[in-house]
DNA sequence: CTGAAAGCGCTTACAG
DNA sequence: CTGAAAGCGCTTACAG
């Protein structure tokens, strides 16, 4: 029968009144039990616990920042970032900040907005896993104040911290590998121009090796749909083999497009690598599980999470977050292996 | 030379000073442009724009809810909850809602304090994903007032919305479905005890298939490190061969799994299913690309959390959020493939 | 259509 | 060791 009022807030008036003491000496014993004598303690925790009270972390922070990382990425779709999200969040959480996930699903026209949501929580910091920041994103996270880290790039202008590697540096290092493994007629993967920005830089360098070995580079193969699933691979094969039959190399974006490319050599007895080679890029764990195992780029998706929460850590401590900027190159790694020959 | 003086936050009152108004005329402004006048309206717009002000979402909201939604989960390791994440933020963002992420990697123990920080963050809701909860936290969330969901499950003392299914249903009908293949000498392969209560409850529904028909169910593997990998998968066999040479049938607790026992088999010249059958849970993407295709449970991870997300919305907007629990039980099915025959 | 006052739940100086 | 006052950046009534 009672009406649903709404059950009010605990707080830190209640515990007060409660404990027979003043809302400071709340507040005191919350944040340093040592400076308040140990019967007043005593008597507030117990209030703390009785009420079940939760200060209100918001309040606490009007005015300044919050204990929150906000990270923005085009989704969780990917795993290379899924790694890297949640390798940050277990280092950051034990400074006690937690992330605050804003994805954008490759729409750069919502990035304004979501970075405008995201600022109003007045977060600690931000760590950015897209990579494409329009001007007016940048003046915005640049007036803002707040610590940025850019993830998985080397951006030219960097806005704060970086903690990434060369796009164009993988595709050149991967097909100027299997050109040295005596691939000629390779053909490239990517994904949707506007999307895939990373996956465009990687292509660049591709062309960059094949123009420095005098190699025809004409043989190119854009994903349109669900160019990060395995269709994408199986998709792949078959407009390989529709308009570049001759290929004897196949580039993909992602170990998981390399293997939906795999798996749909097998169904057609296609052999890999005899008849078709094929490479991957990320490193997942499934690359070295296949049959045959996978040749690929080792990116340490986890470690550019864990870098970048220490960088980030770093810099809210410090006095002028964004002045000097941090550069921290990952690198990568070609992990040659049964998926290609030499 | 300036002092590293701490660039002072633009607020309303800024606003409102370079408009010419008062300072509620521009909260006005913001909330509902049309109580405004036209010309009012330009001026403030115009020194919003100008000094790039983003208002302080905390303060608005003290004393209510933010405009945030905490979502519990073990990790982002399992691809499962990664897309039902995934989804909810999908969901969500359309709301202005944006997701605050609580891992507490499989540690119970945790789960207290991860809960008390969340809360201090005053979410307008919260889904867990994870499973276990103890006597304290269930108390905390009741009091705390806040819409929950659990997800993932189907919690016999619910805390307010349910979107999940029957973990022991599944396990329970995935092994029946081979025992009508046929098969008989079956191997369960599950997690350690206590990271992973679901895959307990569907080794619980094997063992009800298991004596229903009357069948030995005393093989059982436990992998304890990485079992959420693709070793768990190739450690299994390895275990199996060893342990319970005569298997016909092996039952994974998840795909990823699955497919590190068939790629495990493939090196070790075991066919697939004919020496060996396979069987995975999940219903991840890779499941029906892999050779054989591998014989799954399948589960809607997205719809988990698209689900998830409208039942919070519906229970956040309503005036006793968890008074009538509701229960969605979304169900599975049993996907048989070539990775098992019958 | 616009504004002055009070209040949301805390913390930061400042007194004692 | 403890407390009254002012303030953080907004919004909610209440006036006009």
């Amino acid at each position: 029968m009672n009406p649903p009022k709404k059950a009010k807030n605990i707080t830190i008036k209640d515990v007060a009144d409660l404990a027979g003491v003043s809302l400071m000496t709340v507040s005191r014993t919350i944040r340093k039990p040592d400076s308040v004598s140990k019967k007043t303690r005593e008597l507030v925790d117990k209030a703390i616990t009785k009420l079940n009270y939760i200060p209100d972390l918001g309040a606490g922070s009007l005015g300044r920042r919050s204990n929150t990382i906000a990270v923005i990425l085009p989704s969780l779709s990917f795993e290379g970032h899924v790694r890297t999200v949640n390798a940050l969040s277990a280092e950051l959480r034990g400074e006690g900040l937690h992330l605050l996930v804003g994805d954008n699903f490759y729409s750069p026209a919502e990035e304004m907005e979501l970075l405008r949501m995201l600022l109003g929580h007045r977060p600690a910091g931000i760590v950015m896993v897209n990579s494409t920041h329009s001007d007016s994103g940048r003046e915005l996270l640049l007036r803002s104040g707040v610590p940025v880290i850019e993830a998985w790039d080397l951006p030219s202008r960097p806005l704060g911290g970086v903690v990434g590697f060369s796009h164009n540096n993988v595709g050149f290092a991967m097909t100027e590998h299997i050109i040295n493994c005596g691939y000629k007629k390779i053909t490239f993967v990517r994904g949707p121009e506007d999307s895939d920005p990373r996956g465009k830089e990687r292509y660049r360098g591709h062309l960059r090796a094949m123009t420095a070995n005098n190699l025809d580079s004409s043989r190119l193969i854009t994903i349109d749909k669900d160019w990060l699933g395995l269709t994408a691979g199986k998709q792949a094969v078959e407009t390989l083999l529709k308009d570049h039959p001759d290929t004897d190399a196949l580039v993909c974006l992602t170990d998981r497009v390399a293997m939906g490319a795999m798996m749909e050599c097998k169904r057609r007895d296609l052999n890999v690598p005899s008849d078709l080679a094929i490479t991957g890029h990320g490193g997942f764990d499934f690359a070295e599980h296949l049959v045959p195992a996978l040749t690929t780029t080792r990116i340490d998706a986890a470690n550019i999470g864990v870098q970048s929460a220490r960088l980030l850590i770093e810099k809210i401590n410090s006095q002028q977050p964004n002045a000097a900027e941090q550069y921290l190159d990952v690198g990568f790694e070609i992990v040659p292996r049964e998926s290609t020959v030499g």
